[in-house]
DNA sequence: TATTGTTATACTCTATAACTATA
DNA sequence: TATAGTTATAGAGTATAACAATA
């Protein structure tokens, strides 16, 4: 008889709970909340995209994210610049915020890798390539 | 150049929100929560727990638990038994409790099924042992 | 008429602390 | 004194709807 098969989600809920509790150390370190910092990294990726955009990126909503933005710029991390459109605003992280970004993610790093390190690169590498597939299945429905 | 890197966290949760949408569907789909779900799943699991063990073993906290017990309990899924020691309460799933939370889990594996079909059973078998390497790693801390 | 950002509002979820009954 | 369950309360998080400016 083959073991009962538990729910995938509840096989994942330890681990998403231990990246949790460290991406919020990690932001609260400096004084923001993780998805201050999740927007900051969204927001560095390049090219330019406005709130609503960053938003549905990270699956918040345009409203929430506006309290948020007030204090990256009150923080000056991050300025929203009128676009062609002048509806919109296109976010850009500031030079700051891409530094205050890249330290909170090395924070990150190094408490995910007390995790992977239980991992060999082989079963790491596999790991990561079975989500990628997995999430990229989902953006195509 | 290495490509960055980016949270864990973050490349799981297209997949975590994925996973959670076919949960509270399945559960809604018969009136109840994915909360309550869960309690009867970890209830349904054969040695007798209390209050505050399944509680504990979900991530939840011994008060929140007490409403979802009430429904359960109103809706014959489940009944509170006086053990030993009379201030801690024994839980069990009735056997319209059983059968009710294998029907969600079913229908929870059919939707969580569309998403692993897109892995070879070798990536499949990889991406489990890896989270299950992880999270044993967890336990002992 | 539709869309972006904004604000207001209500609702849900969660954390904390007290209370009771047992131990 | 400590613990299991319960209840009350406040705070955080979230969803919905409305509004002004622009398209």
């Amino acid at each position: 008889m083959a073991a009962a098969r538990s729910d995938l989600l509840a096989t994942l809920a330890p681990l998403t709970r231990a990246l949790r509790r460290i991406e919020d150390a990690a932001a609260a370190d400096v004084g923001l909340t993780m998805w201050q910092y999740a927007i900051l990294a969204v927001v560095g990726e390049g090219d330019q995209q406005n709130q609503a955009e960053v938003a549905a990126r990270l699956g918040y909503s345009k409203n929430r994210i506006v309290a948020d933005l007030d204090l990256l710029e009150r923080r000056s991390l991050l300025i929203r610049q009128p676009g062609s459109d002048r509806r919109a605003n296109l976010l850009r992280a500031t030079p700051a915020g891409s530094q205050l970004e890249r330290r909170i993610r090395e924070e990150i790093h190094r408490g995910e890798d007390e995790l992977l390190a239980t991992l060999d690169p082989q079963q790491r590498a596999a790991l990561l390539a079975a989500i990628r597939i997995m999430t990229n299945a989902l953006q195509e429905h």
